[in-house]
DNA sequence: TAAATATGCTAAAACGTTTTAGTTAGATTT
DNA sequence: AAATCTAACTAAAACGTTTTAGCATATTTA
């Protein structure tokens, strides 16, 4: 790049001051290290002029910050982590900061890889949708000090930051919609995980279900996180014919979705043979012949806290700050789960 | 961050050697620099017992290159350019590059503005979904010699590279599907705007109108790009009351979902009361009560081509590559176009 | 046999900052 | 009058690499 920038030392030469005096002056310390004031202004008024912008390579590898937060979600293309990546983006934006972000693809050895690389760009802290296994290699960054906050998902008992949604409440809403709405044998599509997001939604629904009688016909279909299409399919197809559920709660945006599209291939209707609760808002869901109700998260507030807590403890790594976030989930009642 | 990181010094210390020495095997440039073979290995075994891995921000610093490539679309979290981030993503890992990204929500300040942010990070190129207006700013940066690649539009009798669709190609095939089908009063949904790409998409619609005889319905109407949606719903209900419009191509993917919810919302039904072709795949076109035909970018080359420019440029600043490569489009035929 | 060349390695500079440890000149205290 | 302090500034080190220039020693060439 022939950007001839400016460099600190372009701007002490053409003042006849060293450059020691104008990186203080330049990072604010006019004050503290007693530089005159009119010299001070001096500087600022030729950094303005020569149009100067710090080299953050240079700045970081004498032990400063990059100012660079990195962003780990599980897959950038899926758009609730897209949604997230905005705000994120947004947020870290207004408080000076840029982000770099990758994909995990819900792999433990994927998420090593990115951390390890993120890192030796030099950003100053991370925010991580962390997978399943991967709690001990978040807690080292911990420990070694790396700024990290969790969000979406958390791991209970940890010292980690955290911002995601109150899971139990949310199937919580879900169930007990239904159940108002005459449903009983409710059954439920989640992931194989032991990820506390899935454990919390799946305890939100049990609870439900017993509080109101119906142990009976509780049913959990654990599928797997990566190409749940094919076992969301059998899932859906043995609870329907095998076990007369008369509703269905899907866990996440993506299964949501999948199971869309197995009912439909499936011939099965909604609300009439089977009534359907989602998760996460989706164009889709709006104009399916039949919208579909669904478990809204406050994206917004969770994104923002997560970025806020961050950079909080980017900027004070001295204090031992610990941020546990549950943010409040919203039912939104369509069709779906009409009682016909 | 205590990481405690294994220096070259270290190794070089560990085996009585320079840091000269092991800098030049582990780059690979033994040969070239005439170093033992012996010493060689020993260097090599223990990098690799030691656990070795440089410190990118001091090699950037020396080098000049961070291995970061700055990614602008203008809404990561619009789901067609969340999958372009993901590919972009891939392909520059592959690479050994990492992707910062930013969203410039089609604003030239905004451009303007993370354009600068992003080079101050040092990133080592760009590629840039451009907005309206600005070119200009785009040419300076390719005259500054920064590597930049535009991906998804271009700019017409310009020296800069890109990546993108056969756009005009696009709306020839959907409208020539159309006509084939037996729709005549074919109209038109696009961008109030002068970017190429919109208007090669008009072109190629308008031509095969012409083309086919049907000049005498030739409907294009232009939104503003920024929240479409009130003046989609307005233009439809023009095209389909006053100009009887018995098709519509809508020219993003945006468009398209706000035209299904504009004509969910009139009561048209598609395509009894007007056929629909999209643009770009969506989880919905699938699941809606008529599937949509669409127009199905191949991202997976568009992006991977992007990507490959802007590395080989960065590789060879001294060469002057321009890469100039539109891809061809396929028309995924649904039943939102035919005819009843 | 002397000069040229090849081999195997290293010292030191360079990248652009920030920070530490001074220095100088003048003002104040003892 | 000597000692101390303060204000305003700077030289140099440091961050961890890569690269340039160069130094011995051994080998080949003239």
């Amino acid at each position: 790049m022939a950007q001839n920038k400016v460099l600190l030392k372009d701007i002490a030469n053409s003042l006849g001051v060293s450059t020691t005096l104008v990186s203080i002056v330049l990072n604010g310390k006019a004050k503290q290290y007693r530089i005159g004031e009119e010299i001070a202004q001096k500087v600022i008024d030729a950094a303005m002029t020569m149009n100067y912008s710090p080299n953050l390579i240079a700045r970081n590898l004498r032990g400063g910050k990059t100012q660079l937060i990195g962003l780990i979600v599980t897959d950038i293309s899926n758009p609730f982590y897209s949604a997230i990546a905005r705000i994120v983006e947004n947020r870290a934006n207004e408080l000076g900061y840029t982000v770099v972000f990758s994909s995990s693809d819900e792999e433990l050895k994927n998420t090593k890889k990115l951390i390890e690389i993120l890192l030796s760009k030099g950003v100053d802290g991370l925010i991580i949708v962390p997978c399943d296994g991967s709690e001990e290699i978040i807690r080292e960054l911990h420990e070694n000090n790396t700024p990290t906050v969790l969000i979406d998902r958390n791991f209970p008992n940890s010292d980690i930051s955290f911002s995601c949604l109150n899971n139990y409440r949310a199937t919580e809403l879900a169930t007990q919609h239904l159940i108002e709405e005459g449903f009983e044998n409710i059954a439920l599509i989640g992931y194989k995980t032991r990820m506390n997001h899935i454990l919390d939604r799946i305890k939100g629904y049990e609870d439900s279900m017993k509080k109101a009688g119906f142990e009976k016909y509780i049913h959990v279909k654990k599928v797997n996180i990566l190409n749940p299409q094919a076992e969301v399919h059998s899932a859906l197809d043995t609870l329907i014919k095998k076990k007369n559920a008369d509703a269905v709660i899907f866990l996440t945006n993506m299964l949501t979705v999948a199971g869309l599209y197995s009912l439909n291939e499936m011939n099965i209707k909604i609300p009439n043979d089977i009534a359907v609760v989602g998760f996460n808002r989706n164009d889709l869901f709006n104009l399916f012949y039949s919208p579909i109700t669904f478990i809204k998260q406050p994206l917004e507030i969770i994104a923002t806290q997560a970025v806020n807590t961050l950079i909080e403890k980017i900027k004070n790594s001295e204090l031992e700050i610990k941020s546990m976030v549950f943010s409040e989930p919203q039912l939104i009642i369509g069709a779906s789960s009409k009682k016909v």
